[in-house]
DNA sequence: TACTCTTGGTGTAACTGTTTCGGTAGCGGT
DNA sequence: ACCGCTACCGAAACAGTTACACCAAGAGTA
């Protein structure tokens, strides 16, 4: 019931002015331009064309362009997303909310702005709000690797947790008692589940939990090489690590080989994998695994259904991830290895 | 000039009816839906709204959806466009031509009725016409991997003949005379630029060009592992392999490690590279190595400048590739490798 | 046979938002 | 006083879609 030309009539103005007020044209005076977007939003207006029969999916960005990296949990999530969309013959489009929303506009008329009927939503943690706010507002939307109590929210997540407890009590099982953990510094969902999880099995094993032996670290290879010093050049040195990100476990692995360190003859390492890296590297890393491709399918898959009237309600799911052991843990060595063991050998 | 209105007047129907239509609506009469689609096709009819000023950029497959694997390049080019498209504030919608273009079309309209403006195009070896016919048509558009002869087609792709060339004279230095070449077997240009490059360097060294050391290979790791198995089953096996795709450099290494071979000094390995594998492998292997990003990044800056009205011309250009050289190239053994020997040895 | 009732196909008109064109008001220069 | 430039804005025409009425033809029924 909220056009242009209600807009228009409601402060006296003309189509016309409204139109190039909204869009950002040139020539439209600035009290103007603000008094039509105030009425806008006052009668929550929505541009209303042929979009109604749009079949685009948007995969959203909440955060600024700049950190968005499109690293491997991303490229993953897209194979998984083309794959899903096809049943019912939906695009993709890829958008930047912190980008391109307009403070003044909501979400809902954002989305229809762009010209999709549904989100894909990556969240960080600091942008959790967003989510919220764009489920609050009823438009069709599923976070992808986050979760919220609020029923409104869509998601579909990896429980780490449960995994990477069974992962750190994989290592204790073998013997380690000093067990370091790689975190991502940026403390989101996920990462704060490996987090518990490595603190659930070593309270569980009635070990000591020392903070020395936690690394907040960037979640690249350099911030996984640089873990793998830091551990070694400790007065008491771990035997063993757990690093909750792909990069960094490839990042310790190439760390540990340049100190002349031998896995697992040497150190025990266990890592997290997105899709196929842990395969890709030598020796193939035993990891706790999450199916990016899966979480990109299947949130794809029910939001194009959800359009297409197919099915109805919620989706809220949690996927669990797997441990696989593979070549990088085995018992502890009789001594425990450090830097300077490390250059003598080499 | 030719608007709904016109058609509907030069067949006599009423706007609605052509609406109804153009749009695959129900409740229109077959003979009457064809007569629209002919005559819209005559008049050269384009959806003509809001797109003037649609900021969107098309990465668009010319293939099946099911054969659109989304693999490492893909992923790397996407990278890049999602780096390219900001200065100008683009999106970027993934588009599947081959899926979503009815025949009647012209592929302007297509991309009009997608909502984009521009379009990066992924070809292949049986796609190239396609690419041709969307430059005839004057839309903005630019072909990835790939080039044309056909001044008007825009595109930015990888040379790599010279690089191969280098690569595999770099294995002839080493002292190796039998080197093996896996391609792809789908004879894409990338593809066929890297066995020209194998083939000059052996033809310029004196070498005897031996077809049964040239495997027409699938791009996966299988490929690769099976390629291996071939190779070392031959009378007279080959001493260095090059392989001009990632995955299938990354199931040849893990062939070699099952069949007990160390790289490199049983058997020399050249591989492929589009963004990091070789370093995440071990040994890191010698590739020849093009920069997917950069070919993402410099396309889909290029097109939003030119949607912008920034430049103008065309973009015809092909990014050297790198030969770097890592840690799987050595001098050949005393004994060539063979598969007796790595099974007696393993 | 005559009378509903349904349904596929179509046109009119009203709806959406955008854009062109022209006009007005204000300001500065001569 | 006059001219010219520019910012701003409205009327009207443009684009395509859709709700609604209508009509013809067929099916069913008294």
């Amino acid at each position: 019931m909220s056009s242009v030309r209600t807009i228009a009539k409601n402060i006296g103005v003309s189509v016309a002015t409204v139109s190039r007020a909204l869009n950002g044209k040139p020539n439209v005076n600035e009290t103007t331009r603000q008094a039509v977007l105030a009425e806008a939003e006052r009668v929550g207006y929505t541009l209303r064309r042929n979009d109604s029969q749009s079949r685009v999916l948007a995969l959203a960005y909440t955060w600024e362009p700049g950190r968005v990296d499109y690293g491997g949990f991303d490229a993953a999530l897209m194979r998984g997303i083309l794959q899903g969309i096809n049943e019912h013959r939906f695009d993709v489009n890829i958008l930047n909310i912190f980008r391109d929303k307009s403070p003044d506009e909501s979400y809902t008329s954002f989305f229809r702005r762009k010209g999709v009927s549904g989100a894909i939503l990556r969240t960080s943690s600091d942008t959790r709000e967003v989510c919220h706010d764009i489920a609050a507002e009823g438009f069709p939307s599923i976070v992808i690797a986050d979760r919220f109590d609020e029923p409104e929210v869509n998601f579909i997540g990896s429980e780490s947790r449960v995994e990477s407890r069974k992962a750190v009590e994989h290592l204790i099982h073998l013997g380690h008692r000093r067990i370091g953990i790689g975190v991502h510094q940026v403390r989101d969902t996920d990462h704060e589940d490996r987090r518990a999880g490595y603190i659930d099995a070593i309270k569980a094993a009635g070990m000591e939990l020392d903070p020395a032996l936690i690394a907040d670290i960037v979640a690249d290879m350099d911030g996984g090489a640089n873990a793998v010093t830091y551990f070694l050049s400790l007065p008491d040195p771990p035997t063993a690590f757990y690093f909750t990100d792909p990069l960094a476990t490839l990042g310790a692995l190439h760390r540990c080989r340049a100190l002349g360190l031998q896995l697992p003859r040497d150190l025990s390492l266990v890592g997290f994998d997105d899709s196929d890296v842990r395969q890709h590297a030598f020796p193939p890393f035993t990891a706790v695994c999450q199916d990016a491709v899966q979480l990109g399918f299947e949130s794809a898959r029910w939001l194009t259904r959800l359009l297409s009237g197919q099915t109805s309600g919620s989706l809220r799911r949690l996927v669990p991830t797997r441990f696989e052991i593979n070549q990088t843990t085995a018992a502890p060595p009789n001594k425990a290895p450090s830097l300077d063991d490390s250059r003598n050998r080499g």
